[in-house]
DNA sequence: TTACGTGCAAATAATTTGCAGTCCC
DNA sequence: GGGACTGCAAATTATTTGCACGTAA
């Protein structure tokens, strides 16, 4: 009933116009294989070592980003420092929990937020980033 | 009628628990002497130059952060690279003009979140952030 | 073949830190 | 005077880039 899913994975790649290379791949199964998923470069870099398909961290940040303006990711940034990538493409907004640096994604539906004020003449929103910080309970 | 705005910075450093340095005072005059401001490390830097007071980028560095830390400023993550300090410190939400980077407030109340999940057992919402991206409209 | 990709190492950019000297209380 | 504060330069961290070589179409 289902193809092949790196074949899938090629399909995408070229839909995108992205050659399917072997490092291509890779990163696509790790990033599409299962389900949604919030990576830094940094992760990414290493869950690849980890299944014996070394890339250099400069590919991962490459193909992060080719990613990215193929549509097929999506960027948030939610601090300073790191930047994430979130395979969910979907409008959705994200918890953000402050002990650990995860991101978790919130229901989609769940939140709204209202009475926007117009954006200034001549300009148009492009998109709406919610973050709810998470942090232990105190006492 | 109004003190010397010079001493109402002192007591504001003062019940911070900053000792009122010269360099202390110059930022702080800086920040809080016109309004509610966003600002970067590298721009207060420059602002400082510019009026004659150099103090050195590590110092504007430390010196938001103390502030920080003390209440006096905000920090907002807007994007992978630069940090934001904003001298507005209750609750509020921003434009970003994609074009220059620059960050505005939208004014209190206007904006609200609603249905907010639960936070999981244990922690608290620690803080909400919105960003609204501005860019130029197409066509 | 041939342009597109990749890997490495060096280059940037933003920020932090160590430490010697300086200044406020 | 003594600890808090500052400035400089060097160290870190995250990310980008230049360029020789590899590889998919």
């Amino acid at each position: 009933m289902d193809a092949c899913p790196v074949h899938k994975l090629r399909i995408k790649l070229q839909r995108a116009k992205l050659r399917p290379t072997r490092q291509r791949i890779a990163l696509g199964w790790l990033l599409f294989g299962k389900g949604d998923r919030h990576v830094t470069a940094e992760t990414l870099y290493e869950e690849a070592n980890a299944i014996k398909a070394p890339i250099s961290l400069a590919t991962v940040y490459n193909t992060l980003h080719q990613f990215t303006d193929a549509g097929l990711l999506r960027e948030i940034a939610v601090d300073g420092s790191r930047t994430y990538f979130d395979t969910r493409i979907s409008p959705h907004h994200h918890f953000l929990i402050e002990e650990t640096n995860a991101l978790v994604d919130i229901p989609d539906g769940l939140v709204a937020v209202s009475n926007l004020p117009n954006a200034p003449l001549g300009t148009e929103i492009a998109r709406v980033d919610v973050i709810v910080r998470i942090r232990q309970a105190r006492t």
